[in-house]
Parts: structure tokens; sequence; C-alpha cells
DNA sequence: GAGCTGACTTACGAATACATAAGTCAGCCC
DNA sequence: GGGCTGACTTATGTATTCGTAAGTCAGCTC
């Protein structure tokens, strides 16, 4: 185990999966178009009204998001209606929750509102609230410091500047 | 227990932690500035060129993450140099943690590099790898589908719109 | 087949986020 | 006390993101 944050001059974080992720998910609108969909929202216009963004906007980040495959278009047809397409989650944009789970506990603790959350995330068995904690392999709940970081098979080695 | 879900349009996410969250943090160099103070960056110098951003975006968010308490500036002194700031976590900051491991396994797992993780994050304790995992209250795993939305105290109920 | 409705698209302007390049400025060294 | 260096700031231009308002378009219903 070599000191990395010691040598951090001598790697690079171009390939980066924090990046590489913000670049589908990296506005704030098409976050919230998540938090919509995982409320259930399914319709175009919905999307647009309940997240109060314009629908130029929705329409972006939805075909964004379905071009990134967090969701898909599936038709739909209400009786004595057409045919129309809603969007749903996928598999890849259901396994984005603990993004937002984290992101809303953060707000919760640090920027919470006088009244308290908006809303709860339960756990379908017992109830009890959602949480995002940090685990490790082992099975052991990690706590604040009790982290290091490590090179990984994808490092990009480089030049350390002469600066 | 109601279903929200099925009434969405009686109440509204005015008050949302994300999109509070979202206000500080929203932008992708926020982001990687706050992943960079992970790994340890202090000087500002090091923050524009490691995030591969330019100064005055980097001051900026710098400025902005500082005012909101997730970094805060330190005096320090090298031997034989002048005074000066460096930008460090604080607990507000490093409670920042799981949103970035989220976003990182995320990208890992769905928007993943050939060459695999640049870093990966470890334990202290045993050397295995930090994840973030959804837990309820009760100490259970959460799995895919078994969660559902329930009421907070902040919640703000509206006339639906007539349309 | 005319009207209606949901689902977008187009057009345009404002605000924000970013890059590059250059300038400022404090204070330790010599 | 002049130069150097790290830490910014200022200036300017561009790209992206958003808003509002209006237009298009498909395909049921009647």
């Amino acid at each position: 185990m070599s000191d990395l944050l010691a040598e951090r001059d001598t790697w690079s974080m171009a390939n980066c999966s924090i990046a590489r992720t913000l670049e589908i998910v990296g506005t704030r609108t098409a976050l919230l178009i998540m938090r919509e969909a995982f409320f259930g929202t399914r319709r175009f216009d919905d999307f647009a009204k309940r997240v109060g963004v314009g629908e130029p906007a929705a329409a972006a980040r939805l075909k964004e998001l379905t071009a990134a495959g967090l969701l898909e278009r599936v038709p739909y047809r209400e009786p004595g209606q057409r045919t129309r397409h809603a969007y749903q989650l996928t598999r890849k944009g259901r396994d984005f929750l603990p993004v937002l789970v984290a992101l809303r506990q953060w707000g919760d603790t640090w920027a919470a509102d006088e009244q308290g959350p908006a809303v709860v995330v339960r756990h379908k068995d017992c109830g009890a609230e959602v949480r995002a904690a940090l685990r490790c392999g082992e099975g052991h709940d990690v706590a604040d410091g009790e982290t290091y970081v490590d090179e990984g098979p994808g490092l990009l080695r480089v030049e350390p500047d002469a600066s």
C-alpha cells in the first residue's frame, strides 16, 4: 500500500467514473427528473410540471437520459386514448437510487428545511427509513475518517509537472 | 400509509433537500473539486490543475464551497515560505463522501472504463473496498424495488392543477 | 374528416459556467 | 527594497442551460 495521496501528481484522474457519470446526469434538471422518475412520474407533461422546468429543457434531459439508458420509452394505452409513450426507469436507472438518497440525506442533515423533509423513503418490509451508508466488502460500517484511497487497475500514471 | 405516489399532484417538491443540495454542489466542477478534496488536495493551484479547470472557475467554486461550509480556509506555513491558506474539508464536507462514493460506484458499474476504475476507496481496518449501500433503520439491506415513498413532516400540500 | 389533446419542437433571449490570457498583490528571500 | 511565487482577480469571449411563447404533429373521438 503506497500512499497515493502523497504522490498525487504522479497520476491523473482523466479516467474518472465520477466525471463520466456527471456527463450523463451532471445538470440540476437531470437529477431532478431522476428524482421524479423514482416518485413514479412517467409522462412528459408531468415531468415538466413537477420538476418545475420548461418543456424544452424537460424534453432535452429526457432524451439524454433515455439515450444513456437510465430511462426507456414504453408504449402504453389508456382506454379511449391513443397510444402514448411513458418514460420508465430501467435497471440502470433504478441503480441510481443510492446517489439520490445520499444527496437527499446530506441535504436533510446540512441544508435542512425547518419544517423537516418533504418525503421520506422507507423500507417495504419494516417501514423504517432508508439511508445511504458506507460499508466495506467485509461488511463493516465505515465511519468518517476510516477510509483511504488505493490504486485501481485503471490508474493513469503521468509525468509530474516540472512546475 | 397512504399512497403518495398515486396522488402526486396533491403535493409539491418546492421544499426538496436534493434541490437545496444541488444549489451548493450542482455543478460539475464543484463535485470534482470535492473529489479532489477527498484525495487530500489543499492548495489553490493544485485544485485547478488536478481537476482540469481554469483558475477563475476554481476560484469561484472554492469560494462557494467555503461559503457553504463544506471547505474551510486554514492558514499554514511551510518552512522558509510565507503564510498561505489551504482549503480543508470540514465535517460538513466530509459528510458528503457517500454522494461521491455513490456516483463513482454507479459510474464504475454502468459507465465503466475498460481499464477498470482509476482508484478505489478502501476501509482502513481491513482493506476491503468501500461501497455505498442502502440500509433501513432496522439494519436491513434494502434491495432494488424494496422501497416506498412516505410523507415527511415538511410535505407541502397544493391544489391539484385544473388541467 | 374536423377537432382535440398530449407530446413534443422551434425560435429567441437571458443567465450561468467555462476557457484563455493577462494583471494584481502580499510578503518572504536575499 | 527588488525580485519571486503562489494565490488569486479582471477582462473578454464562447458554450451550455434555462426561460417563455408559439408552432407542429399524430392519431383517437365524434
